[in-house]
DNA sequence: TTTAAAACCTGTTTTTTAACATGTTTTATG
DNA sequence: CATAAAACATGTTAAAAAACAGGTTTTAAA
């Protein structure tokens, strides 16, 4: 199925080591894997075999809460890793659940050839460690976030966010989240998310094509933040 | 100063690899430093140098948020790192600040040292990266206890954490925080904090000798709070 | 193309939380 | 040991957010 030779995800972690003699034979055992939209194919506490990496794709990675309640923990594109933790180390068990935005291609590795692979290569090893302390990173700034934002602070700082991780053509972010993912991302409601994108529209930093929607006015948004950010993290 | 081989933080990753002869050397490069209690050995925003590992004693690691808020992202105690991040990787700043909460001795290792001996021995990076990783899977499930649970919910989840964290003796945690601690953890106000620390101190959850805090029912307390961890997640 | 389900929307009420004010106790320090 | 500062405490008020209820529109599927 798809080769890293040929893969152009430049950013992802075995692409880049993938010249590295070390990972030829680990090359070879990877698995190709094709995802409906919307299909879920990591369930949280369920035994972890191994880790994957999206493709070519959009997933989004939950965390399951109270009632139907879910937190979107982060989400996943082209290159980027998800099943991370379980894919090795001590616990055994998916600490998450994934489930994928629109059709996705996923790449898959089992816990057992990659952590070979990553005991007997350290370049490889040390992009993981960098990997996984970026995303730890930015795991705290949204602990601080969550601990400090306001509602409409969290979802303005998630449609600039999504717009980042995403991006936008003409003027319409290139990902189709629900009412319902923003507040599971933002920590709030779905009836608040609502109300505050509608708010939004009103005040033309926002408009919507349909279903689409875009930021029009990216530094309205950012002033309404913009005390919170006063360092360049993210 | 403090040697690596005599130490006694069988959790630390140095230690745990001090008997890899790859990295004799990288540890005569060590340099211990004493602080005081209450001492910021790491301001948030400044150039990152090097990596600090708590020796003996307890500290705090913080975000700076608006006005005089802080959150408090983790602690740490014997054998534990501070200033993960800053130590290699993309960012050149530290991405926190730290501050003692008691006299503690650290030890310190330059980023280029540290870089060096990491790229060299995958069994150090390994335990790195398992180290991120699991961090990562704290902070993520601590993201979500934000977003979903209620004030109460999360003081007392803090109390617990606290104590399991640094432990109890004579029923008493071993820490001494302020409410402006508790409160800068758990995201809420400090009215807040004491607020339902006096309750729970009414419904006898919770004792107090003079400032120090002891969990009187950790039954009652968990009960609170099961709702929301049917996994085995922390 | 009808129909059901999902998504979206809005007003109202209730609950939760933060903010403010003010006083007391404890702790550190000259 | 006097005194200021920090920490702790509690009542009151205001604001924010969630919950509830009842709609409409859109989408997908029979």
């Amino acid at each position: 199925m798809a080769k890293c030779i040929n893969c152009e995800n430049l950013n992802c972690l075995i692409k880049k080591n993938s010249l590295n003699a070390n990972i030829n034979e680990f090359l070879k055992k990877k698995h190709t894997i094709r995802c409906k939209k919307s299909q879920q194919f990591i369930i949280e506490g369920t035994p972890a075999h191994g880790l994957f990496f999206a493709y070519k794709g959009k997933v989004k990675v939950v965390k399951t809460g109270v009632d139907d309640r879910e937190q979107i923990v982060r989400f996943a594109k082209d290159g980027e890793i998800i099943g991370h933790r379980g894919g090795f180390g001590s616990s055994k068990y998916y600490s998450i659940s994934a489930r994928t935005l629109e059709d996705t291609t996923l790449c898959y590795f089992s816990r057992e050839d990659l952590k070979e692979v990553l005991l007997t290569t350290p370049t490889l090893t040390f992009d993981f460690m960098l990997f996984y302390a970026d995303e730890l990173s930015e795991s705290e700034t949204r602990v601080r976030k969550l601990a400090q934002m306001s509602v409409r602070e969290r979802v303005i700082d998630t449609l600039l966010f999504i717009d980042e991780k995403f991006g936008s053509t003409d003027d319409l972010l290139n990902v189709s989240l629900s009412r319902k993912d923003y507040a599971d991302y933002s920590g709030t409601t779905e009836e608040q998310v609502i109300r505050i994108l509608s708010s939004l529209k009103k005040q033309t930093y926002l408009n919507a094509k349909g279903r689409k929607l875009g930021i029009a006015n990216f530094d309205a948004l950012k002033k309404e933040i913009s005390k919170h950010n006063f360092s360049q993290d993210n």
